[in-house]
DNA sequence: CATATCTATACCCGTTTGGGTATAAAAATA
DNA sequence: TATTTTTATACCCAAACGGGTATAGATATG
């Protein structure tokens, strides 16, 4: 249920965007985008962090098993 | 003042730790290590969480300028 | 059903990571 | 100061990322 992936999808969602146009505002490749929302674990912390800027937020270190912010 | 270099670094002085000992827990290089304690950007996020879990952290997206758990 | 839109998977390939190692610098200790 | 320990930087290279693209599947809409 949660997941970094996942909190991309719900985020994006919201604004009705597609992978297409959210990658694009990234600044990331579509392939990277849907890797990410589908979980990938090796994907590169710049790159998902140029995602979750978009979302005010930024990759850092929370205890496991949290609870996904909103 | 914060980062994720930065909270590795301090996670580990609490334990006494060198770099090459939490490398060799987290099963990492201890090259990878250094690079991570020195706040490199584009390391790969399962890396990361092989250490952040020894400290019963894993990555995850967090608001900007909010500060780091102790 | 037909059409358009969105998403998922696979391939090619240049670039970069990450491990290991060696060397140097810095810090701690006697 | 001398010695040891710890940390920082540089090199080589196999492996993987990430971009682009093509194709197929899924979903929505008329």
């Amino acid at each position: 249920m949660d997941g970094i992936g996942n909190y991309i999808k719900r985020k994006r969602a919201e604004l009705n965007l597609t992978q297409e146009k959210l990658a694009l505002k990234a600044g990331v490749g579509l392939r990277f985008l849907r890797e990410l929302e589908q979980g990938k674990s090796t994907l590169r912390m710049d790159k998902v962090n140029q995602v979750l800027q978009l979302f005010g937020q930024e990759l850092g270190p929370v205890p496991i098993n949290r609870n996904v912010p909103e």
